[in-house]
DNA sequence: TAGATTGTTAATCGATTAACAATC
DNA sequence: TAGATTGTTAATCGATTAACAATC
């Protein structure tokens, strides 16, 4: 019993989360390269990290790597792909058909991810019903009939900040397990937690955040910044 | 002289760089709520940090609290303001206007923020010459002569993954200082910085990265690692 | 065997939290 | 004055880096 969660290595911790994506990129860069493995040092120098931290991070699935050698580019990939959910083919609808909805819906972003965009949903009589990426956009208000007929794991947020809330408890209280919001309200987990389905096991959605905006203005924090370093210099 | 660097307070971390576009999301919006003062605690709780931490961070911008009374929302809102450089009108170009692209030109982000579109490039012809949202969008081709011509600060890569690395080093050697990357690719800063025009001052753009995909597989990753707990607690 | 590279432990660094005197 | 709340120092926690024995 204990052994089976030993055999994974230690829990991951937040950053290293974080770096797993990364890692999941490179490595299919690598095999679309052909290489078929790799030493610590040179997986670092690729993604801008210490071979050190390298070794530390792949080291929570096990040690797949082999001394004198490194690591197995296909073994390791695959190692990821389980870990991340890739082959779970999780089943996503997007909230929100405006420019940023369609935009997501428009790439093969979930795809190549292993989601699959099951609904697109839209309170606005002028969308409903219209083709976006070749899908019927669905009435906001058939969202509880459409999730009692379909498995849904995640929610895309793209509509107005000021809906986010309200559609955040009520996608928690459809039993939704992911909500991955693009709106500027921050979503409180333990809030939502309080939405979740009485009959529904564990409790409420995690929430994954992307405010563009921030990330715009962290890059104007830094243009900020070195232009005060700059007089100084001369 | 050195009194002047004293009067802000400590250099800031890199953690706190990340925290403050989210302090002045909020300070706005207590704003927008007509609440002119608060106390730690109170920010704390409804941005999901302790007290301690909002102080710590907050007296970084050389004190700006009152003991017993708490903190003026005011002009700790003028005063992040001034830091992210929301002022400076930082004038941004996007490159590629496809479906990501014409979706951040449409929305008010970039100008609630205090950057300013100045242009949007393509390279395809059928695009060319088009509008989108209200601008013509220019040949790529065309990037040279248009920086010669008017000041540039950011450039948002809204382009197919192929084609970013290049075109950042094009960026780097027009001496734009920001980056904005939606591209898979990591772009490495010391990297461009050996494209940047000789006579600039100090090296190299500054890159910001979004990386959608990770951030659907960080949610993925969740929902997967939670999935695992569930069984074993039943 | 000799060289390379891992896995892992210990040392360092940075960020968060706790505590409390200073003071509005 | 008494109560509230900051600014700041010290303690704790977590993540990164360094080092090196184990081993392919």
């Amino acid at each position: 019993m204990e052994d089976e969660y030993k055999a994974k290595g230690p829990a991951l911790s937040k950053q290293v989360k974080c770096r797993l994506p990364r890692y999941y990129r490179h490595l299919k860069l690598l095999l679309e390269e052909n290489i078929l493995r790799i030493s610590s040092g040179e997986l670092a120098g690729r993604m801008g990290l210490t071979a050190s931290q390298v070794r530390q991070d792949l080291n929570c699935f096990g040690g797949c790597g082999q001394q004198g050698y490194g690591y197995n580019v296909k073994h390791l990939f695959t190692e990821m792909a389980e870990i991340l959910g890739v082959n779970e083919k999780f089943r996503a609808i997007l909230v929100g058909a405006g420019n940023l909805g369609r935009a997501m819906a428009a790439g093969n972003l979930f795809l190549s991810r292993g989601v699959e965009l099951v609904g697109i949903f839209d309170r606005d009589p002028a969308v409903i019903g219209k083709q976006v990426s070749g899908r019927v956009v669905y009435d906001e208000g058939k969202l509880e009939v459409f999730c009692a007929a379909n498995r849904v794991d995640v929610a895309v947020l793209t509509l107005t900040s000021s809906e986010a809330q309200a559609m955040a408890e009520r996608l928690a209280a459809l039993g939704i397990r992911g909500i991955w919001n693009f709106t500027n309200i921050e979503l409180s987990e333990s809030v939502l937690a309080a939405f979740w389905p009485p009959e529904a096991p564990v409790g409420g959605p995690s929430v994954q955040n992307v405010y563009l905006g921030d990330s715009l203005m962290q890059l104007c924090l830094e243009l900020r910044s070195r232009e005060e370093k700059s007089p100084a210099a001369e």
